[in-house]
DNA sequence: GGTGAAAGAAGATAACG
DNA sequence: CGTTATCTTCTTTCACC
């Protein structure tokens, strides 16, 4: 994992259409040098999918909400699982603070919420309570990270 | 925008590097009409755009952080493009609540993080103040929308 | 909208320097 | 690690239903 790579990763967390010979030409090395470290990045779980992302509203998806979820440590883990299989949330975190989790979820509208806090929150045993976060609105919203300057604070 | 668009869009979001032909085989049209298909869904902006996903910690990223940040309304649109221009940035959603903004994070480690607050949120105008919550561990972590039964809710 | 065929581009693999 | 050659696969386009 040399700085090659790290420019190659850059590219395709950019744009995962990106073809070999873009990725060569903008890092200097040949297309099978540029394919091979591809693979590696690949199987080493540097680079662990590619994803066409959707435009949720054009879907009806039009509501974004974040929802913390206090858990009691019972059920904890059986509760998350079941958190997991829900389409509805895209993140599921464990946090530090008052609450124990945060979802991040996407639904139709309100009523969709409505009904995904009823039938797939609220029966999880292991749940106290729930506290939801409107979105109003997203001005950025990116899966990139930051490899320009790993250097950064370490 | 029928059934066949959105099945598409399902594959397309779950793996990115679906070919024409996979496609075409899941739907059960041609490699041609599959083709037109995704064009068009990329035309109207359903598929707003292709990513490689990178996992962090392979490239030192190790700290996931949601920041609340609370604005005053002077200066607040010159915060929010400051902050949409920080690349640790992932996520800027204007949000309901007693609080204004909900940004995620990603940082290399505590140092990072500390000197990101301290040079790239405080010194904003807008910014009242701001509230992190570490994140521990994430069970999930997708950009996939709920396309399977759209007609919940509504 | 949909199909199938054909030409061009891109991917994967392997031998060699 | 780069180059070249080859094989395979995907994409794009076009004529046609």
């Amino acid at each position: 994992m040399n700085d090659i790579d790290k420019q190659i990763a850059n590219i395709i967390q950019a744009d995962g259409k990106a073809s070999s010979a873009e990725i060569a030409n903008h890092v200097g090395i040949s297309v099978s040098s540029a394919n091979e470290r591809v693979r590696k990045l690949k199987s080493i779980g540097a680079i662990t999918q590619w994803r066409g992302v959707l435009n949720p509203s054009a879907f009806g998806v039009e509501l974004l909400v974040f929802i913390f979820v206090d858990m009691s440590y019972e059920g904890e883990y059986e509760a998350t699982c079941a958190l997991t299989e829900c389409p509805e949330v895209q993140e599921i975190h464990h946090i530090s603070g008052p609450h124990s989790y945060l979802l991040k979820v996407r639904v139709k509208n309100t009523v969709a919420l409505q009904e995904f806090i009823n039938t797939s929150v609220k029966p999880l045993k292991a749940v106290v309570k729930t506290e939801t976060l409107m979105v109003l609105d997203t001005s950025k919203e990116t899966t990139e990270i930051d490899l320009g300057h790993l250097n950064k604070g370490g």
